[in-house]
DNA sequence: CATAGGCATCGACAGCTGTCAATATCGATG
DNA sequence: CATCGATATTGACAGCTGTCGATGCCTATG
C-alpha cells in the first residue's frame, strides 16, 4: 500500500474540495477510509501515532512505546499491528529492536478528506 | 459544544506544526479526539457525513438519507444519533421533518489535528 | 549451544457495536 | 379527535474489540 488509498479526481484534487463537500463519497470510498480512521480512533493508538511522530528521526523502537503506556506489553503489540495493518505504521527489525516509522502516504489519504472540511464556512 | 474540543496551544496552531509532531497527544486529547474519530470511522455514518455536507443549502433531511441506504430506518437514525451525541450534526426539527447539519466545530477540530500531517515530509 | 531478553502470537473473556422488528412519540391533517 | 406519516426509542442478538496471561520465536551474547 504505498499509493494513496482514496484516489481523487482533478476536481476533487481542487484546493478548495474534498469528496466529502463536492459530492457524496461512494461506498467503496468510505470503506476505505473508514478503515484507516477505524485502525487511529482509539486512544490508546492515537497515542501511539503521536509518539512515533514526534520522536526524534521519526521513528521510535517498541521497547520505548510499551514504557509510555501503563498497559501489558502484548496489548501494545496488537495495537501496534493494527496500525501496521491498516498501512498507518511501517515496521523494521534492527538487530533485537523493531522500529515503527509513520507511513506519510496513508496519513495523506485520511488529510485529503479531512483538510478541506476546515476552511469551509 | 460549541467550542473546539482540541485546545491548541500558540505553537501548536503555528502552520506547519501539530500536536501530534510537535509533542505526544496528551491523555485527554487522545480520548476527546478518539471520540470523535470513532463516531465518524463507519463508513454508513462517513457517508451520511458527505451527503450532509454535499447537499444543497449544507442540510439534508432525515426522509433522503434514508433513501440512500438499504438500511433499515432505526438503523440509520441510530447512526444519525451518534454523530449528534459527538457534536459532529446538528439536529433541527421542522414541521413533520428533521433536518441535519454539520457542526463545522467539531470538523475542526479534527482536521486541525490530522491536516498538519499531510505536508510533513 | 544454553540462556536471556525483545517482541509477536494465541486463547480467553468481558464489553461494545451494528443491525433489525416492534413500538412509541409527535406534529399535521381531515 | 382519529388517523397517518416521519423519526426516535427499545430490546434483542450476533459479531467485533480491547485487554490480559501464557507461550513461542528470534537474536545477541556468554
Amino acid at each position: 500500500m504505498s499509493k494513496s488509498v482514496l484516489e481523487l479526481t482533478p476536481v476533487e484534487t481542487a484546493a478548495c474540495c474534498s469528496p466529502m463537500i463536492q459530492e457524496p463519497l461512494s461506498i467503496d470510498q468510505a470503506d476505505q477510509v473508514s478503515t484507516l480512521l477505524k485502525a487511529l480512533a482509539d486512544p490508546v493508538r492515537l497515542r501511539l501515532m503521536s509518539l512515533v511522530l514526534s520522536h526524534e528521526g521519526g521513528e521510535a523502537c517498541v521497547c520505548d512505546l510499551n514504557d509510555a503506556f501503563e498497559l501489558s506489553q502484548p496489548t501494545i503489540s496488537h495495537h501496534l499491528k493494527v496500525l501496521h495493518e491498516a498501512g498507518l505504521l511501517e515496521r523494521e527489525k534492527r538487530g533485537v529492536w523493531v522500529y515503527y516509522r509513520a507511513d506519510h502516504d496513508a496519513l495523506d489519504s485520511i488529510a485529503a478528506l479531512i483538510s478541506p472540511l476546515r476552511a469551509s464556512r
